[in-house]
DNA sequence: TCTCTCACCTT
DNA sequence: GAAGGTGAGAG
């Protein structure tokens, strides 16, 4: 897939000539952040601290988009498994020689519980307390905010478990056969679309799913393949039961009026309505996709979500259709379409170098909050944009700039994210004058919180992580606010994660 | 329901 | 060549 995100709602009104031509430069970015403006807001503070530009694209929109119309999910494993696509984004307005910690981290998207029946998603009760979060450090951090601009942020190596008591600090996502019982909710923008987590067996349910990554994951690119590779896999995996059918044989397209994902049609909205932008009170816009109501977590009746990838299991029910995503998503792997990314990165110098290894960069930080938020359930509202829906969503990502960067006001974690029904955010751990954070000064000189959002389902020990629902536009991929830097950490889980449970398992 | 293992692939 | 990621089946 070409690197190819504009047409996303790109920034109209950057803050300065810096961030023109960065935004000039991210025009193929999806827009994550909008800018606070209103100097009258609570995010007042904020912009006078220099945050009213900064902005956050994602990258690769389009893929995410796709996923997003099917119903992202994954299945999460106590080793912990990637998650994909991956999260990149292009951050843009910030001060090039301030420093700023880049932070993601994973929410509940609702406070639900599902379960997959019936070829869909229900909610089955209400989800159990929330866990501490953990926020993921990006491995750069801290670094200027020439660095963050200079390239692609990449949050490619963060990991999802199911195992709280993952010790590479991996982003918890919860587990168990609970499961979906959230969704997460990413933070770092206006969330505009959901995480849920649902449990689900061992595999991906949703149609659809499984292809795209498939066709699109280079590490997936085993189960692509010709007819004879299916006949050779197929044959080397055939029960005794169940004849040799190549999956190209057993996939199907199944028309609406017979999908068992009969629903609400989910309808994506044009362009137009990606790329208005409202001002919220407290002065940060958002786009109109932000004013969308809260729909069904788990909305599967697009017509995507109505092809069946089936097992030789289910090999009687299917036909011989081919998956519409198959040829569009294969031209290229996700690494071979960003070049941006991969020429900039290496070329990174500086105040970071120690962090560029792969060792270093497991070793980055997790952090988690002390206490569960009280509720489970973010409420957008509460974070900085009143018309923000509070719909849950996928990953987020706060950037935040500091001056001395001697400790961070989270417990630290070596590395990944643990699972638990956990929406994945960049979330900033600026402006705190918390006591943890060290002395009386301020650490951070402010923040911004960017995310977009995916819908993260979750599952037992394979947790399943699906994508937001249609009714909300993944189009408004940009989003920014600032936080009151005098904040304590406590507070800050109260701004970002109100309800936001980045973490909490439940293996069993 | 969950863990292990597999073949295949990328990094 | 080693390490690691992937979806999926077996148990």
């Amino acid at each position: 897939m070409a690197d190819s995100e504009e047409g996303f709602g790109l920034p109209t009104t950057p803050a300065d000539s810096e961030a023109k031509e960065l935004q000039a430069e991210a025009k193929q970015d999806t827009q994550l952040g909008a800018t606070s403006k209103s100097p009258t807001s609570p995010q007042a503070a904020f912009t006078q601290q220099g945050m009213e530009g900064i902005k956050v694209f994602l990258h690769e929109r389009e893929l995410w988009l796709k996923f997003h119309e099917v119903g992202t999910e994954m299945i999460i494993t106590k080793a912990g498994r990637r998650m994909f696509p991956s999260y990149k984004v292009k951050v843009t307005g910030l001060n090039p020689k301030t420093k700023y910690i880049l932070l993601m981290d994973i929410v509940p998207a609702d406070d639900h519980r599902y379960k997959f029946a019936d070829n869909k998603w229900s909610v089955t009760g209400k989800a159990e307390p929330a866990m501490p979060g953990r926020l993921y450090v990006h491995p750069d951090s801290p670094a200027t905010g020439a660095h963050w601009m200079r390239q692609l942020v990449s949050f490619q190596k963060l990991k999802l478990t199911n195992n709280h008591l993952d010790p590479f600090g991996h982003v918890s996502t919860g587990g168990g056969r609970r499961a979906p019982r959230s969704v997460l909710h990413p933070r770092v923008a206006s969330p505009t679309t959901i995480m849920a987590m649902s449990p689900i067996p061992t595999s991906i349910v949703l149609a659809g799913i499984t292809q795209l990554k498939i066709e699109n994951n280079p590490f997936a690119k085993g189960f692509r393949g010709s007819d004879d590779m299916e006949l050779h896999r197929m044959s080397r995996m055939q029960s005794k039961e169940y004849p040799v059918v190549p999956r190209s044989t057993v996939r199907q397209k199944v028309s609406s009026n017979h999908s068992p994902f009969s629903g609400e049609t989910r309808v994506l909205s044009a362009s137009s309505n990606l790329g208005s932008q409202y001002q919220c009170e407290n002065g940060v816009s958002s786009t109109s996709q932000d004013l969308l109501p809260p729909a069904n977590p788990y909305p599967i009746s697009q017509e995507h979500n109505q092809i069946y990838h089936c097992t030789k299991r289910k090999d009687e029910e299917c036909s011989t259709a081919e998956h519409p995503y198959k040829k569009p998503y294969m031209e290229t792997s996700p690494a071979e379409e960003d070049p941006f990314y991969r020429s900039s990165y290496p070329q990174q110098q500086g105040l970071n170098t120690s962090y560029r290894t792969e060792s270093a960069q497991r070793q980055a930080c997790m952090y988690a909050s002390s206490a569960p938020p009280t509720d489970p359930v973010p409420s957008l509202e509460d974070i900085s944009c009143n018309t923000w829906p509070s719909v849950p969503s996928y990953s987020s990502c706060t950037v935040s700039a500091m001056q001395p960067m001697d400790r961070l006001p989270y417990q630290h974690f070596s590395a990944h994210f643990t699972s638990g029904p956990l929406m994945p955010r960049l979330g900033s751990v600026g402006n705190h004058t918390s006591p943890q954070i060290g002395d009386t000064h301020s650490m951070f000189q402010h923040q911004t919180s960017v995310s977009h959002q995916p819908i993260v389902r979750q599952c037992g020990p394979q947790t399943s992580i699906q994508s937001p629902p249609s009714s909300l536009q993944p189009a408004e991929f940009l989003y920014s606010h600032g936080v009151p830097r005098t904040l304590s950490p406590h507070q800050y889980h109260s701004v970002h994660g109100v309800g936001m449970v980045p973490e909490w398992s439940e293996n069993s």
